[in-house]
DNA sequence: TCAATCCTGACAGGAGGCTGAACGGCGGCG
DNA sequence: CGCCGCCGTTCAGCCTCCTGTCAGGATTGA
C-alpha cells in the first residue's frame, strides 16, 4: 500500500471554493483539483459557514457576490475569529470598491473575473508561499488521506475519528514515513518522558489504528518497531 | 571528471539541485547553502542538462518527477557518459518502483519525501564520505540493493523482508564488503559473547539469506568463512 | 575414492505481537 | 447529582513467525 505525501508546495491543500456561478465554479474546481488539491465547492455563504465549522482549509477562494449575501461578511467573520487561512477573493471587473474592501477585510490577494486559470495557479502559489510552512499538507497512505494539521483522517470517502492517543501514534509514524519507528520512540511520543508505562499500550493502539485505517497501513517490523506504508 | 571534492571536508561542495517544487526546493537550497555548499537550483531537466554541460558538480540532488520528464533519464545519461558524481534521488513515498529504478540506474542513495532536513544532511555526508573511501548508505550487491539505515533490502524489483538474525548476518558481512568473514566472527555478532551455540546456525542463516537474495550473493570460502559479492 | 565441509528441508519450541474484554476515570448532559 | 458514553490502560489467551537443532544429502579438495 503506497504512501504518498502531497505535502510539499502547491499540492495537497484543502481548498474551499465559494462561488455561485456554475460554469466558473466547475472550471476552477477542476483546475484546482488537477493540481492535486482537495476542493470543497460551496455555492452559498451558508453552506460555506457550515463547512468551515468542521473543516480547516489551507486556502479559501471566495466570490464576493453570492446569493445570500456578500463574501466580505464571511471574510470578516473569519478574521474576527482569528482564522489565518489565506483567502483569495474573486471579483467582477467593475467592482473595484469590493476589491479594496476585500483586501482591507483581510483577503490575501484577489482575482478579477474573467481570469486565466494559469493566473489562478500563480496567485495560489504566491499566497501559499507567503504562508511558508503553515499550509496544511495532506498525506496519502494508500486509500487513506491524513491531514496532520487539522488532525483529520479520511478513508473510503468517510472521515474517520481518531482518539488522542490513536492520533499520537499515527503522527509519530508519519513523522518519517517509511522509516522504522521503534515502540520505544512511539511510547516516548505518547508519554512525554519517563512515565513508566509497562505494558503493551503501543501494540493496542497500533491494533486500533489498523482496525480503523485498514490492516496494511501499519507494517510490523518484528523485533524492531513499526513503519507506515507498504508491507515487504 | 568523476568526483570533485573541495578540500574542506564536507563543505564547499558545488551541489546541483533539480527539483520543480518551489517550497521544497527553497527549503533544500537554503539548508544546503547553510552548510556552506554552493547550490545551483534547476527546476527542469532541460535547465539541469544545460548546467551540467559547463559545470562539474560534487553532488546532485535529483527529483524524479519533473515537468519535462523523468529524472531517471538524466541519471542514465550521466552514468552512460561515465560521470561518477554522486546522485541522491528524491522520491515520493508511493513511488517505490521509481526508487528501485533510480538505484538501478546508478543513484547512490535516495530520500523519501517528506524528509527531515537533518536526514538530508546525514545522507549527503554519507554519500560524500563514501567517495572519500567509506561505505555507501545504499549498498549494491549485484542486483540487490541494501539500505542499512532503514534495514531494507530490495531485489528483483521487490522489497525483501529479513528476520532479525538474517539481517544481522547480512549486516556483518556488509561491514567489510568483499572481505572474508569467518563463521566465528558472524557467530560473535549474532550472540553477544559466550552464548553457547553449538550448531551450524550460521550455515543455516547463510542458506536462508541466499534463498532470499539469490544464490550468488554470499560466497563460501571453504574452510575460512563467507564473503559478500559476486563469485571470484 | 574418501573425508571433511557445507547445504538445506523439516520440525518443535518459544518469543513477540495481536486483540477482545474489562475496568476505572473523566467530562458532558439531563 | 446521577447517568452515560468515550477514552486510556491493563491483562490474558491466541496465533504468527522466528529460531536453533538435526539429519541426510551435496560438494569440495586431496
Amino acid at each position: 500500500m503506497p504512501v504518498q505525501l502531497i505535502a510539499t508546495g502547491t499540492s495537497g491543500l484543502r481548498v474551499l471554493l465559494v462561488e455561485d456561478n456554475i460554469i466558473l465554479g466547475e472550471a476552477v474546481r477542476d483546475h484546482v483539483a488537477a493540481a492535486d488539491h482537495a476542493v470543497d465547492w460551496m455555492k452559498t455563504l451558508e453552506d460555506a459557514r457550515v463547512s468551515l465549522r468542521t473543516v480547516t482549509y489551507g486556502l479559501i477562494l471566495l466570490d464576493l457576490r453570492l446569493p445570500d449575501g456578500s463574501g466580505i461578511a464571511l471574510l470578516r467573520e473569519l478574521r474576527a475569529a482569528g482564522t489565518a487561512t489565506p483567502v483569495i477573493i474573486l471579483t467582477a471587473h467593475d467592482q473595484i470598491s469590493d476589491r479594496i474592501e476585500g483586501l482591507n477585510s483581510g483577503a490575501d490577494d484577489y482575482l478579477v473575473k474573467p481570469f486565466d486559470l494559469g493566473e489562478l495557479s500563480a496567485r495560489m502559489l504566491a499566497v501559499i508561499r507567503r504562508y511558508g510552512g503553515n499550509i496544511s499538507p495532506v498525506i496519502h497512505v494508500g486509500e487513506v488521506k491524513i491531514s496532520p494539521v487539522d488532525r483529520r483522517v479520511f478513508a473510503a470517502g468517510e472521515e474517520i475519528g481518531l482518539s488522542g492517543r490513536e492520533w499520537a501514534v499515527l503522527d509519530t509514524l508519519l513523522a518519517r514515513p517509511g522509516a522504522i519507528i521503534s515502540k520505544a520512540q512511539i511510547e516516548e511520543a505518547l508519554y512525554a518522558f519517563g512515565s513508566e508505562i509497562e505494558s503493551n499500550t503501543v501494540e493496542v493502539y497500533v491494533s486500533r489504528l489498523r482496525k480503523k485505517l485498514g490492516r496494511d497501513h501499519v507494517v510490523t517490523v518484528r523485533g524492531v518497531g513499526y513503519r507506515i506504508g507498504a508491507p515487504a
